[in-house]
DNA sequence: ATGCACCCTGTAGCAACTACAGGGTCAAGG
DNA sequence: CCTTGACCCTGTAGTTGCTACAGGGTGCAT
């Protein structure tokens, strides 16, 4: 079999889950070269670029940003390097996902609270804007 | 006792802790009102910017956006209206943190995973590369 | 040849601020 | 009185990771 024929943008983005224009973008912002061009202009892609892009949009999907994702790049492309720079990104990420969820674990009890008080009666003696409200408000 | 003098933007900026520029820009976007100014021109502060400003820092906190605490003011203002509304936007923001918390649970599980396998050899087989590649990559 | 789906570039917008640049104001110390 | 330094002013541009146009060109089917 010959080797399949490149794909389009849309094919592209078809393929990954991506919208075009944020593959325009990962482009512009350096995180996928810059293509070669059919003969109308438009940017063609093979296997290779399904590759990276996979990678990149998996990366997001974890969470980690782009600059973060450039680095894991940049180290993937150089197969000989040491493992543990990888593994120091990763556990610095881990440890900011575990800071982010024990930070939204308390805010979810205290909105708890505050909607549990909620009588629905009118807004006067309404406890949530009271739990808003520097502590006690008077006046 | 007379009443307390006018702070200047730095004291509510203090008394807050928000930074000037944050204060200016919610002035900006009309989340505080455009206050009177002293002779030169210095924003002038009472008691009630402080209330409200408070108020928004712990909205913001609680983490309701912007747009949620412009609602939660101008019910705030209008005490005869229903609490109904308020306890709405609330249970609505209970329920988009909730998603969030699942979804980091998911990836905390995911990157845990992809960190206890790497045994730090090289970049060439490094497990955390591979599980961010598309599945099992060859090449 | 004409429609329609697709592609191109470039720019502006989103949230919620932050960070200047290039000035003016004010109180204290010498 | 004058200077120094901390504060204040406006206005604009930058941040992150895209998304959404506007105003065009391309390619294929009918």
């Amino acid at each position: 079999m010959a080797h399949a024929p490149p794909m389009t943008i849309g094919d592209l983005a078809a393929a990954t889950n991506t919208r075009v224009e944020t593959i325009r973008w990962y482009e512009k912002v350096k995180l996928l070269p810059a293509t070669e061009r059919s003969a109308g202009n438009y940017r063609l892609y093979g296997p290779e670029h399904l590759r990276r892009l996979s990678f990149i949009r998996r990366g997001r999907d974890l969470g980690f940003t782009v600059d973060q994702i450039r680095e894991l790049l940049a180290m993937a492309d150089d197969r000989d390097r040491s493992c543990a720079e990888v593994d120091t990104i990763a556990r610095a990420h881990l440890a900011q996902v575990e800071r982010k969820l024990a930070d939204l674990t308390r805010l979810a009890h205290e909105l708890r609270d505050v909607i549990g008080q909620c009588g629905c009666g009118s807004v006067a003696d309404c406890r949530i804007i009271e739990a808003l409200s520097p502590h006690g408000d008077p006046s």
